[in-house]
DNA sequence: CGGCTTTGACCAGCGC
DNA sequence: GCGCTGGTCAAAGCCG
């Protein structure tokens, strides 16, 4: 199956049905809670195109925008649907992606045999840079010697992982509606930059993870590899509670790329988003301003988004139609 | 005061 | 078996 967007009936569909997305994103881009939540995404492809099952293995779904050296000239192959099919969940990014997607192998990122693992790429942002002040800190840490026992990790390659890739400029994942605290960070070998590890903080029983590190090869880019489920609800309010503020860039241009509920805060959404703190800095100093982002975030997509939603334009439609949980959840 | 980030220590998994 | 690497823990400190 080869799915490309430039069919004339792929297309019109895409528009209808991007319209009433996009209108529902106009509507409630102020409304922090209406985040689309991207679930299952499996069913609805599969429903329509079921795939071999050799093609469900494993796979790489990429989304990129029109233009974008990723992009051009790659049609939407299978594994998009095979990938999205072999999700139990899929926890992407509030935002709705601005791009169409297609499907490649991951050939960035390393994938164990057996491991479910889907990337997608959100186009990159022109950011990039080093260098930066690491001011001196009281070293904390456990003290040598005081040992906790800890239940065995499952095997690695067991886990399921959702691999995602976002501009640093967009704040990386911090805008997905989940709570996420900060648990680690670790410098990754063949990576100048380190590696953040986030727990889900709605819920302390809650296993989902996420790991968040910018790419060696593409420094604008945050690549943020989810793991596990959440075994609750979304949110519907992100943790508002203290939690700190240290990493919100004071700049209001950042503060729009992470746009926050009265509460004013999101924890996850802060820091998760840096791998590291030059990438807080890096984002801090050249995010976009708001108009950019606006710019940045309208006015392309309405062929962007047109793209992106074409292949679930059916189960949109009837996403939309139901009221219950309208704009709050995507049922793909 | 609660919840967050930071960061060194600890430890499991994996490759050789 | 050993060493390396990455993932997690948890103390300390910060913030609202």
């Amino acid at each position: 199956m080869t799915l490309t967007h430039a069919s004339s009936p792929f297309r019109s569909r895409c528009c209808r049905i991007s319209k009433r997305v996009k209108k529902l994103i106009m509507e409630y881009s102020n409304d922090w809670d209406l985040q689309a939540v991207v679930r299952s995404c499996g069913t609805a492809v599969a429903d329509s195109e079921p795939e071999p099952a050799v093609a469900r293995r494993a796979e790489t779904v990429v989304v990129g925008r029109p233009g974008a050296p990723e992009f051009v000239g790659q049609p939407l192959r299978a594994p998009a649907a095979a990938s999205f099919y072999d999700l139990e969940y899929l926890d992407v990014y509030h935002e709705l992606p601005r791009a169409p997607f297609l499907v490649t192998p991951s050939t960035s990122l390393e994938r164990r045999e057996g491991e479910h693992e889907v990337l997608i790429s959100f186009p990159a942002a022109s950011t990039s840079g080093q260098g930066q002040l690491l001011l001196p800190r009281k070293q904390p840490g456990r003290k040598p010697g005081v040992r906790t026992p800890r239940p065995k990790r499952s095997k690695k390659s067991q886990l399921k992982k959702v691999v995602c890739e976002v501009p640093v400029a967009d704040g990386g994942v911090s805008t997905d509606l989940w709570a996420w605290r900060k648990y680690g960070q670790k410098p990754i070998k063949g990576s100048p930059y380190p590696r953040g590890y986030y727990k889900c903080s709605s819920l302390k029983a809650c296993m989902a993870r996420k790991m968040v590190e910018r790419s060696p090869e593409k420094p604008g880019v945050l690549v943020v590899t989810y793991i596990a489920e959440h075994c609750h609800a979304v949110p519907t309010q992100l943790n508002s509670l203290a939690g700190t503020t240290r990493n919100k860039p004071a700049s209001p241009d950042h503060y729009q790329q992470q746009p926050q509920p009265s509460s004013g805060k999101s924890p996850g959404a802060t820091s998760t988003d840096e791998a590291g703190a030059a990438a807080k800095r890096e984002d801090s100093t050249e995010s976009c301003s708001m108009a950019d982002e606006e710019n940045d975030l309208w006015a392309p997509v309405e062929m962007d988004m047109d793209d992106f939603f074409g292949p679930f334009d059916d189960d949109i439609d009837h996403f939309l139609d139901d009221d219950g949980v309208l704009g709050r959840r995507l049922s793909l």
